[in-house]
DNA sequence: TCTCTGAAGAAAATTATTATCATTTTTTTT
DNA sequence: AAAAAAAATGATAATAATTTTCTTCAGAGA
């Protein structure tokens, strides 16, 4: 169980995903799939475009850009969304607090979690983290629109 | 306890806060307060523009971008930030999980949630929701940051 | 009312991301 | 092995939300 030994087997599995959908192995792709899998962060496209350019001076920000584009829409990697584009206002309760989000109607609602105060304190204490914030999402269908199935 | 009570409240409220911090109360800061507390949902700055115009046809973009902005400056409203930019990836566990996010070194780790499980359950529960995923994001400071205030 | 600083508005700038397209590379076919 | 077809790269332009700039205007205290 090296951490090595995984990561390549991660990255086995990623040329495999990309080749079963009929996609070239470039050494492009192939170079971008192993900063990706090396990475122990969650890196940024920027991030792994500057490392990149390191061994591959003309790799385009434009290619490191196409290839995640192709993993996520493999379901192979996650976007973390962060800042700024057709944002929106709680506008009453600046405090955070869950949000619930319908992904057809669009419709946010601010359901009780009533577990969420112990769930945080526990993760302060399994973590060591200072805990002063949050943003929970959780996205599905709301009941209006599951009756229109 | 009546809704209409509750939201001239709130907008007395923003006011207060504008005028204490030394800022001017014009027709437009006015207005867009309004139309903010007024909002039975999670508006948008475009959206509320949108609304905005029809009273104050040069009602501006950049006027009501500036005075959400104030707003967030004074903790008086929480932005929801939606897809785009200087995104970060999960490159190792696509599906979807809660990330603790340390909000001075950038470190953004994955803890166990055992509590994840049936808190959703409940949800769905409660709410009516089909829920089928999530972005879970705790904000703190890390235990390595902590060390060197 | 006068003054002066903050605010509004229009337009330009910025910035992350996506699209375009000519060129190059890879794969398939002859 | 060469030619043809398909696909990917990379440079650059396009896009779109947000921010900045700068000139003009207006609110609030003297």
């Amino acid at each position: 169980m090296s951490d090595r030994r995984e990561r390549l087997a991660r990255l086995d599995r990623l040329m495999g995903r990309l080749k079963e959908h009929g996609l070239r192995m470039t050494p492009q792709r192939a170079a971008i799939l192993r900063a990706l899998v090396m990475d122990p962060n969650h890196p940024s496209v920027e991030t792994l475009h500057r490392r990149l350019v390191a061994d591959y001076p003309n790799m385009s920000l434009a290619t490191v850009y196409k290839t995640m584009n192709l993993l996520k829409e493999l379901g192979e990697v996650r976007e973390l969304e962060f800042s700024s584009r057709d944002n929106r206002f709680d506008g009453f309760i600046p405090q955070p607090h869950p949000h619930l989000i319908c992904t057809r109607c669009g419709r946010i609602i601010d359901p009780d979690v009533p577990e969420l105060k112990d769930l945080i304190e526990n993760l302060v204490h399994a973590t060591g983290f200072d805990v002063q914030s949050h943003r929970l999402d959780f996205y599905g269908l709301c009941p209006s629109c599951l009756k229109k199935d």
